[in-house]
DNA sequence: GCTCGTTTCAAACGGTCGTTTGAATGATAC
DNA sequence: GTATCATTCAAACGACCGTTTGAAACGAGC
């Protein structure tokens, strides 16, 4: 243990990991009791404080655990872009790609726990609770600014404010069209094709690009323009 | 009380009402204890239970006393454009007016409370919880489907199945936009202007429009049609 | 005055929560 | 073998949960 690199208790750790993405989905984060995961688990009441220190902290872990890597990933798919630019600012649907198409590309994956993760982080954007707020800021903090400039240099004609709302929209748009997809589906009255994963990348992002590009609004931005235009 | 039609306790349920609804928002469902509740509206610990019963029924009144007037009001616009139609289809932008323009419009009114509510009701289009879940599908079950049908006739060369999620992506816009107000500007750093909550419809509306008549995917419809054209 | 139904109140109920404890277990090094 | 360490385990801790109770307070009708 204290000389090999591999962890000892191999499989608790990531048991319990696994049974708290799984159950938070499921119930939430404060209606999933640590009885419950470590139930699920198969492991002791008392590993989650022993590996984790705390329920808080097992919850951090859980993200952490995937949000690292999808977040590099999507600089990673933004710097490919903007390396085969070669300096001149990228396309929108490009930006809307390496954000969102990653995203999506983690969602469509059911086998490695993936569609659950996506799941979980799509609705922990609306989560109340203070430290899981101030967990995605600084997990965020690091990619959100550059696809922001990203996109502004993409789209110069539309003022900042309006590209941030946007990708607000968007980014609103994919949380519940992966999170919510048995949610609304009972609104909707039907399960639509759940099946194929990737469908919903195939569906969404077209919708995106649509709603990005769209028109501007007429009161916003300079005064100066009268007209409706459109954004890119 | 037995004779007149008014409310005994004029302010114990409404006050109650008023507390839960908050403290949902900031905290969620689990997280707000009734003593909490209780604490904020000045009350007993007991008149929660002796008013509603139980702590769902609470929840289940609190949507009640806003989202039944939100549903029929949603029906009333949407009526109003078909008698304005005699008969012929509306357009998409009618029946996106119809259904998100009244509810920006209630998320807009920060003084009786309509905002607060509409951050509650779009945080709830993802909670996990199965009576709330049932709860809101019934609550729908009038609405949705003439919103549904209006827009297969509004849009007759969209698949169907690709209008639902259409609607599907645009409720979660919206939802995101208004529930999520705090959580994501975070994330993009900034406040935004929350100062003018009509400014939300402007941006908004136009997202939505450029979103729902985005060109259709290439792999998706019917396989006869080969380049993606205009949706509507 | 008294009565009766509604509403409020302090106190307690059993149960579950996250966490801690201290002893058992297991594997490695000597 | 013994010593040492990380890990597991059953049991308990105090705190808080939603709910119930029975008495007190209130107000309208007589």
């Amino acid at each position: 243990m204290s000389l090999t690199e591999a962890r000892q208790s191999p499989d608790t750790r990531e048991r319990i990991l696994d049974a708290a993405e799984a159950l938070f989905v499921e119930h939430g984060f404060e209606a999933t009791s640590m009885r419950l995961i470590t139930g699920r688990a198969g492991v002791n009441l008392a590993a989650i404080n022993y590996h984790f220190g705390s329920k808080e902290a097992l919850i951090q872990d859980v993200f952490r655990r995937r949000l690292t890597w999808l977040n590099e990933e999507r600089l990673r798919a933004l710097e490919k872009f903007e390396k085969e630019a070669k300096g001149a600012p990228l396309k929108a649907h490009q930006i809307v790609e390496a954000f969102f198409g990653v995203s999506l590309r983690m969602a469509a994956d059911t086998v490695h726990g993936g569609h659950t993760f996506m799941r979980l982080l799509g609705r922990t954007y609306t989560e109340p609770s203070a430290f899981v707020r101030q967990f995605l800021a600084d997990e965020y903090a690091a990619v959100v600014p550059r696809f922001k400039q990203a996109l502004f240099r993409a789209l110069p004609d539309v003022p900042p404010e309006e590209i941030l709302w946007r990708f607000h929209f968007m980014l609103g748009a994919m949380s519940y069209a992966i999170a919510g997809t048995d949610a609304l589906q009972l609104v909707s009255g039907c399960e639509l094709d759940e099946k194929d994963p990737g469908a919903l990348a195939r569906r969404l992002m077209p919708f995106l690009l649509g709603g990005l590009r769209a028109p501007l609004p007429e009161q916003a931005a300079k005064p100066k323009e009268k007209r409706p235009r459109r954004a890119a």
